[in-house]
DNA sequence: ACCTCTGGCTGGATAT
DNA sequence: ATATCCAGCCAG
């Protein structure tokens, strides 16, 4: 017990339970000295397993390995009922298997039945999984209970007590100190005697001849090995160089840097420059005592810190969207460098072994740098970033580095669940209770209904008004108390509270862990961090950092339904994600009729949102509080268009808003993988619309656009543009040799450049030109400009522009006859 | 290897 | 020649 009052002094890091040496191992921070410590815990964290027996019978089964038999009850959220479970606590992990899996097996053979997961170190809440200090540490970081209370009252008056509860706690944590931690940022670069061939981190044959090190406190220096090639500078460089003679000296100082930082980043470290360094390590004979890499299943860690693999991290898709706005598509470090920080790597024409020395420690050190600019941009957000995730899912760093957002919805429900001393349910008896849907899906191998999206209005309207719901689904989880307990509950008296347009009904009498968890979320959001991130009264830093927060639990909102309907995810539970959308459709239904009852023109809505031509406040407030009443929902105000273009397409728009901002949605002319040069004359197209105020306006405008297509449809004509502009940039989803069912475009131009020997694979984007010989396509690398197929730019061009003018009333014929005749002159 | 969901548009490949 | 499917990208 001593050790956990020790250990929650620091910021936990990481941990790990060892099955083979039965010892569970923590590693925290320290706030004071920047050193992590690593505590061994033997004693109080025995493994133990669960069987539904009785003490009496359990002890009688006489168990190998076994110490103690403990009843105790725990409640099971899916039948709604107590359940006695026999806790067993091992001596010796082994005699009961060392993992969940194993120990199944081995009861199995018991003839015991485990219904429930097995839960290790989590359970129960014994270990203070979260990188805060709390009560009684170095000092206080938590906001006091005054500060707290005053928060909660700011977000809503109205809670029980156990709400209040609940959203305490989380306004605790959130707001809790941040840490800053020192890191270092590592790049390694070996030496192939074979240039093509990428060296293997398994076998480690080949020299490290670099490695580059960036530090938060100011290290900047590359290590340089001295090989036939490779010797001393000849320039001066910003950076500190050191050359050995001997490789293991080299690594034995780079292995003594490593261990003096808490954190270590590498971009793709996790399966090349940490297994490498371990192997070629051991390789030459290091100590393995001194080598502070330690290779997992799931990645690459350190005896005395913790690794982030930038790779892995931008490689996660809500990591992309919603910290980093999708600014980035390929997750390749210039890429990622390119997007974020607007510098790419050094560019080399050449093998690494046939650079200058120079050139190679230059290359090495700014990827390095790179690195480290990624982790400290804005004022370390990304670090920012992990903790809060950290802090939400209850997860340490090194975990949500590596796992997607199903991984973190699981760590979270998981944890409230044992803290609550409620039985985690299987898979496969969730499903076999509740896996069933009632809805059909529009799309064809759906698994139920989705959102409605509404015809638009063709044409152009002015003065439009946008309501939508904040955060819907999470709402609707929260209002009409959703959970994979609450979906079809065991109760009869329950079964007449049914969801619209299916054949579930909703608990009564309970109140869903997931509905209650979700909707906390939802209102510490809406009602504390996305306020403060905008509040002028605030410093910018301050501000900034509630952002953060804020977008973190956005992701959070955004897949807490999703995740129910995603078959990987263990608390699978698709009528739970059914029930979501199909109320959300029906909140949608009965709002578009209240407001045509009101006489207020319907211009197009999608999902959440409805676009409506009124320019009554009064109307709109009315909506508002119908809204709030009848559906006890948040319709808000979203957006104001000055004007707004429709054609007859669905999530496809353009529009202006009162604020001068052109907003594209769905429309090619903005979508990434179309060629440069028709981006641009859309460009040009939107400059002209955002100049538009009224009709008279209006039509100016519309001159212009068709003299603008006209303009770059002459371009083409004549030849006036550069390949590169024309190239259209797709991304391979997955390897050339998996595409069997058809053969795309741009696999038609990956498998000339693999001809070629050139080696492209999933992930990368191909960039291709369309030409006028057989296969239609050629790699931007090896299109002439004489195999052009100009027709096919010219359609492309007057479809792209077509979805809008169209809509303008515009005759694109007009636009070709004039200049067809220009081309007999 | 990794993976929250459904709805909807596009161009091009493939089947009828 | 026409319908249907596939694949990529986007909206929410």
């Amino acid at each position: 017990m001593d050790e956990h009052l020790r250990v929650e002094r620091y910021f936990l890091l990481g941990s790990a339970y060892d099955g083979k040496a039965g010892k569970a191992y923590l590693k925290f921070l320290d706030p004071e000295t920047q050193e992590v410590r690593i505590v061994y815990d033997e004693s109080g964290h025995r493994p133990y397993c669960y069987v539904k027996e009785s003490v009496e019978q359990v002890k009688s089964m006489n168990l190998p390995g076994m110490v103690d038999a403990v009843e105790e009850v725990k409640y099971d959220l899916l039948r709604d009922r107590e359940v006695k479970l026999t806790k067993i606590l091992a001596s010796d992990p082994l005699a009961i298997g060392g993992g969940a899996n194993s120990i199944r097996e081995k009861v199995k053979a018991w003839e015991a039945d485990i219904p429930y997961h097995l839960c290790y170190l989590y359970d129960m809440g014994l270990i203070p999984c979260m990188p805060y200090q709390l009560n009684g540490g170095f000092r206080e970081v938590r906001p006091d209970e005054r500060e707290i209370r005053r928060i909660v009252d700011t977000i809503f008056k109205e809670f029980s007590e156990e709400e209040r509860r609940l959203l305490s706690e989380w306004v605790s944590l959130l707001e809790a100190e941040q840490l800053r931690v020192k890191h270092l940022s590592l790049d390694i670069e070996v030496l192939s005697p074979v240039p093509t061939r990428v060296p293997s981190p398994s076998k480690a044959k080949d020299k490290v001849v670099a490695v580059s090190l960036v530090g938060s406190d100011g290290r900047k220096e590359t290590y340089l090995l001295k090989t036939g090639r490779f010797g001393f500078p000849e320039q001066r460089h910003e950076f500190d160089v050191k050359v050995f003679e001997n490789e293991a000296d080299m690594l034995r100082q780079v292995f003594e840097v490593i261990s003096k930082y808490p954190v270590v980043a590498t971009f793709n470290g996790d399966d090349f420059d940490m297994p490498y360094l371990r192997h070629r390590g051991e390789a030459l004979n290091i100590p393995k005592e001194q080598i502070p890499i330690t290779l997992g299943r799931e990645g690459a860690s350190l005896r005395h810190g913790i690794h982030i693999d930038l790779y892995k991290l931008f490689n996660n898709k809500s990591i992309q969207i919603y910290a980093f706005d999708n600014k980035y598509r390929e997750h390749t470090l210039e890429a990622i460098s390119q997007a974020l920080l607007g510098k790419g790597k050094v560019e080399i024409e050449k093998p690494i072994g046939e650079l200058t020395t120079d050139e190679l420690l230059r290359y090495s050190f700014y990827d390095a740098l790179l690195v480290h600019e990624l982790l400290t941009f804005d004022n370390e957000l990304l670090l920012k970033l992990l903790f809060v995730l950290s802090r939400i899912s209850r997860l340490p760093i090194e975990d949500v580095c590596r796992h997607g957002v199903s991984g973190w919805i699981k760590s979270l429900l998981y944890f409230e669940h044992r803290r609550r001393g409620y039985l985690i349910p299987r898979p496969d008896e969730l499903i076999e209770e509740k896996g069933v849907t009632s809805t059909k899906a529009v799309i064809e191998g759906k698994k139920y209904r989705g959102a409605i999206v509404v015809n638009p209005l063709p044409g152009v309207h002015f003065n439009v008004i946008v309501l939508d719901f904040a955060s819907l689904y999470p709402s609707v989880l929260k209002e009409w108390n959703l959970s994979y307990e609450t979906v079809r509950c065991p109760h009869l008296e329950c079964r007449d509270n049914l969801v619209p347009e299916t054949s579930h009904w909703i608990c009564r009498k309970r109140r869903g862990i997931q509905s209650e968890l979700i909707g906390c979320l939802r209102d510490i959001r809406v009602g504390w961090f996305k306020p403060r991130s905008s509040d002028p009264n605030l410093p910018q830093e301050q501000r900034r950092w509630y952002s953060v927060v804020q977008r973190a639990l956005k992701v959070f909102l955004n897949a807490a339904y999703g995740v129910f309907g995603f078959e990987g995810f263990p608390l699978y539970c698709p009528p739970v994600a059914e029930s979501t959308a199909a109320i959300a459709r029906y909140a949608f239904k009965k709002t578009i009729e209240k407001v045509r009852s009101m006489g207020i023109t319907v211009i197009y809505g999608d999902t959440d949102s409805v676009f409506l031509k009124t320019d009554k406040p009064e109307m709109i407030e009315e909506v508002v509080r119908w809204a709030k009443k009848e559906l006890k929902l948040d319709l808000e105000l979203d957006k104001r268009y000055r004007y707004i273009v429709f054609s007859t397409r669905k999530k496809n728009y353009l529009g202006v808003t009162d604020k001068g901002v052109v907003d594209v949605k769905g429309l090619t002319g903005k979508k990434r993988h179309i060629p440069k040069f028709i981006k641009e004359a859309f460009d040009e197209m939107l400059k002209e619309l955002q100049k538009v105020h009224d009709e008279e306006s209006f039509n100016k405008a519309k001159e212009r656009i068709v003299e603008i297509v006209r303009t770059w449809y002459q371009k083409l004509r004549r030849g006036e543009y550069e390949l590169e502009d024309l190239s259209f940039r797709v991304m391979l989803s997955r390897s050339v040799e998996r595409y069997t069912k058809t053969t795309p475009p741009h696999v038609k131009a990956a498998r000339k450049l693999i001809s070629r020997g050139i080696q492209v694979g999933a992930g990368d984007i191909i960039a291709y030109v369309k030409t006028r010989d057989r296969d239609g396509v050629e790699p931007l690398e090896f299109a002439r400009k004489e195999q052009v197929d100009v027709d096919k730019y010219i359609e492309y061009l007057f479809s792209t522009f077509g979805q809008v003018l169209d809509a303008l009333d515009i005759d694109t014929e007009s636009i070709i006859g004039v200049t067809s005749l220009e081309r007999f002159l």
